[in-house]
DNA sequence: CACATTATTGAAACTAGTTTCATGAGAATT
DNA sequence: AATTCTCATGAAACTAGTTTCAATAATGTG
């Protein structure tokens, strides 16, 4: 370690210069109310002259708190948390709280190493996304007693508090929607279902109760070239479908592109449905429909959530948040 | 506070229960190599079993190392910034940084605020977005002399390293790409200036030498459905153009959007042309000719210089990276 | 005017670690 | 056998603040 030079200036330079007690000098900083009016102003003139900035360090280790909060999310390289964690940080900023981020690439050992150190740097609370993790972080969560609260997902049940959606219900309102169109032979495009449990309980919502009906299962890369990806797969099965369900915005915006590039027209060739309802949904042509997340609600819910729990120490109440189907243009009555 | 019955272990009830000094126990955490393979052992035993987690901010104080950086940007609620984010993130970590994202609205206040916040954190180091900040933020930096580097702008003179493309350029590239390809009638869509140096740079790069040429600029919101009303208008005012200039994918992908919706083919009807190459754009129909802006690299490189930065005390250069134009299907030759 | 109350303030203890310095025990060298 | 060196360890100082406690001064009440 180099300090070049003088160092920077603490609570005791600055007592030092306005004559007071390093005590005096922190009520300044702490219960202003608490001090004399002219030793105060002395105090923070010689505050501002000295360019003196309070260590969170020493504070933090005094309080306890660090004001800081952890997200680990799979990646922000998509739409898809962009929304979220966007609601997030601004509900937080309102509380008085930082969000420091950890992406996982959906790898669990990952999420836990980074866990461990969004810990070690003394983040007060976790926002996890989903239900599907390492032994070792839920050891760790145990152990450490950390608030954590999962997010895209609605558990009642799990052991930790979720704020979510209903994954398994939104996607068995889509196909229901799309059956009731009169869809009888129906493609399903889902991202990697291995280390997502969202994609697996939209999965596992889905089904045709009658025979007549059948569901042909796609698996892709979660991106939109993946939606596009499928469909070329279709073609090259020379499979035509009376619809395709996408289990995220998405994997149809894929669809759609890669249909329009083959001269067919969206929704008369082929009905598609998304699930999110992202920011480009409604504006593209044709308008997306889609089953409503509501992604910036559920930020904001979490945020407020976990920041309370910080807070009070009182352990919130899981929250299922209403989806929605969002009829547009890229279905139609079949 | 109300530290519900026994508080966390410190180091202190550690040494206590290895028998042992803090000291040691600080060299089994810190220089294990210097303690007795015995006592080791034990100490971390017990540090095992009381479930013992270092304080980071004890550790902070000490070495005057919080290993965190802070991230202004003007939005996580879209895509322009979460590739370069992302790449930030990923390199951080790979450095052994933690990254504290905070979003500024384009609001200069509001990024001296969070800033400051940061500061009070304890953020070794700062990722500014563009040149254009509060006087306040610039004494703030002078005053406390933190690392801070400004992404997504290249200008060689600015008194913090940047690191970014050079905006101005890449707007001049665009429109000689229009240009070259006989538009002469072009509307150039861009996003709020007012605040945004980045849109003000590329909308000082755009410029046609000839009078028979014409340019005409819509401003609207820096978003999808932004490009849309622009097109909306020149439609509410009868006007026809040759191109449309998007001085943002997003704005692109609007306005082809609604040109689709209109009936109209693009390319034939008229040539779009995007800045920065998000990842849709190479997938939408028809796949968007734009200004490849290496987002990504941007990113990996700003995290390894600020952290080189941070842990050298030796200040980086500026950086300035090419930018690439990538002709797609949504420019002719006309 | 005596007593009680309130407002200011400083000394010192305290938070949770790291680090320096000194000490003692063996081991190695002369 | 005497001296030197290394290794392991602990006491105490130190980081930068917050907080408690006690003291003093100033004001208010009866």
């Amino acid at each position: 370690m180099k300090r070049t030079g003088k160092k920077r200036a603490n609570l005791r330079d600055v007592a030092k210069a306005a004559g007071v007690s390093v005590a005096t000098a922190s009520r300044v900083l702490n219960t202003p109310a608490k001090v004399n009016e002219e030793t105060r102003a002395r105090v923070e003139a010689v505050i501002a002259e000295l360019g003196f900035v309070r260590s969170a360090a020493a504070r933090a280790i005094n309080t306890g708190r660090t004001k800081m909060l952890g997200a680990l999310i799979p990646t922000l390289d998509s739409d898809i948390f962009a929304q979220t964690i966007n609601a997030i940080e601004n509900r937080l900023a309102e509380l008085g709280f930082s969000l420091v981020v950890a992406t996982t690439d959906d790898n669990r050992e990952t999420e836990t190493r980074k866990a461990q150190e969004l810990l070690d740097i003394g983040v007060e609370g976790l926002f996890l996304s989903g239900i599907a993790h390492d032994e070792a972080l839920h050891a760790l969560i145990d152990r450490t007693k950390v608030p954590a609260i999962v997010i895209s997902y609605y558990d009642e049940a799990y052991h930790l508090p979720t704020i979510g959606y209903d994954n398994e219900r939104a996607a068995a309102a889509a196909v229901n929607y799309l059956l009731s169109l009169g869809h009888k032979d129906i493609a399903v495009v889902h991202g990697p279902a291995e280390n997502n449990d969202r994609t697996r309980a939209r999965l596992a919502g889905i089904s045709t109760d009658s025979s007549d009906r059948s569901l042909t299962y796609f698996e892709t890369d979660l991106s939109i070239e993946g939606g596009a990806q499928a469909v070329r797969q279709s073609f090259a099965n020379n499979r035509r479908f009376d619809a395709f369900l996408c289990l995220s915005d998405v994997l149809a915006f894929g669809v759609i592109f890669e249909f329009q590039r083959a001269g067919l027209v969206i929704p008369e060739a082929v009905s598609v449905l998304g699930i999110q309802d992202l920011p480009g949904a409604r504006v593209m042509t044709p308008r997306l429909s889609t089953i409503r997340l509501p992604a910036q609600e559920m930020g904001a819910k979490a945020a407020k959530a976990l920041a309370h729990w910080v807070e009070t120490g009182e352990r919130p109440a899981p929250e299922s948040l209403a989806f929605e189907l969002v009829p547009r243009k890229s279905t139609i009555r079949r």
